[in-house]
DNA sequence: CTCTTTCTTGAATATTCATTCAAGATACTC
DNA sequence: GAGTATCTTGAATGAATATTCAAGAAAGAG
């Protein structure tokens, strides 16, 4: 009997940068052997192939974001602040452009819908249960007086999603700080009214 | 002497079309060939190489483009209106999911930004243009007083181009008539005021 | 300490794919 | 109609790259 030696978690956040650094497509195994520390054959021993890999590090992408939405959601503040912090955080992550900052979901949406089924329903699976956990959160800030119910839950829910990732785009063409910062507030701006 | 066999836009038309599909790495020669209808050794000579057919689709998009924004906004209607009717277009465009028609600079940008510092480049001077025009035509409402002019029309325009980005990402996930007309409507009515 | 099981290694394989090129075809000129 | 310049063709080339596999290494059981 032998145990794994590598550490998974640590493995798939590794393979999830490169594919979001590169596109699925462009990287290589060469940088996955690279990035992951992992030879090709305990790649493929582990994961089965390189989509396995990607199937792998989207679950673990998908358990990290849980995990982050949490974390902005869970304190006793007023459910829109915590929303005006949530999409601060997101043009914070936008500005640094690490290139590894854009949401791997829509990243992989992007080059894989129309090519992998089954890939492109496991990302809507994904994008749509981060809509359904913010419309919890509008449900919330409408039930305790904080928006008037005029628009529901679901109406504001996609709309901020919507403009999520407008902002998220927009950042790649035009990451500067100032102009992020207008374009979230203007955005928040318009949910609360 | 001897004259060129093909027209030249209807080939640029199917790269587009055969690059927005599949992306440009999954684009394969014998694709590019069967879309076009070109052998290689055409392609070659026209376009130097598989980068250089891009680059030319990319020009022929960017007139494509700048034909279609002419069309909607030389009109006499309110400028207001014009946008309006714009929206919709790309609405109707995002519902219509054939895939190609995604937008191509944005396609483009996500697939290669980080990998190809001078298509990058391109692809936001491109978008930075199209920017540009909308800004312009804000101003004209700005003018003609169908707005307030309290949002200059920079800030306007950066909105309005943030808000076409999410409703395209938008569609990819959920492309829905009732849904993406309804996002259409609030984001222009939070334009208007 | 030895044996067995499992994991790791990385070179070999097979495939895909962009690119080249030389022969053949075509249109224009004189 | 002959000559020539240019374009077209598609098989050959070579590079890149996903995947396999057999030998080597390490951990635990007895």
């Amino acid at each position: 009997m032998r145990n794994a030696e590598f550490d998974k978690e640590a493995v798939l956040r590794a393979a999830m940068i490169a594919f979001m650094a590169k596109g699925y497509a462009k990287t290589s195994m060469q940088d996955l052997k690279a990035a992951t520390g992992l030879h090709p054959g305990s790649i493929y021993c582990a994961f089965e192939n390189k989509r396995g890999l990607l199937l792998a590090a989207l679950g673990q992408y998908r358990a990290d974001r849980a995990e982050e939405f949490q974390h902005f959601f869970s304190s006793d503040l007023p459910k829109l602040l915590q929303l005006k912090h949530y999409l601060e955080h997101v043009v914070q992550e936008s500005i640094s452009c690490q290139a590894a900052q854009a949401c791997l979901l829509i990243k992989a949406l992007n080059e894989l819908a129309e090519q992998d089924d089954e890939v492109q329903a496991i990302l809507i699976e994904n994008l749509s249960d981060w809509q359904s956990s913010v419309g919890a959160v509008f449900h919330q800030a409408i039930a305790a007086n904080e928006l008037t119910g005029e628009r529901s839950a679901e109406q504001l829910s996609r709309f901020f999603i919507m403009g999520v990732y407008g902002l998220r785009t927009y950042a790649q063409t035009h990451p500067e700080a100032d102009i992020m910062h207008e374009l979230a507030e203007q955005l928040f701006v318009d949910l609360c009214r």
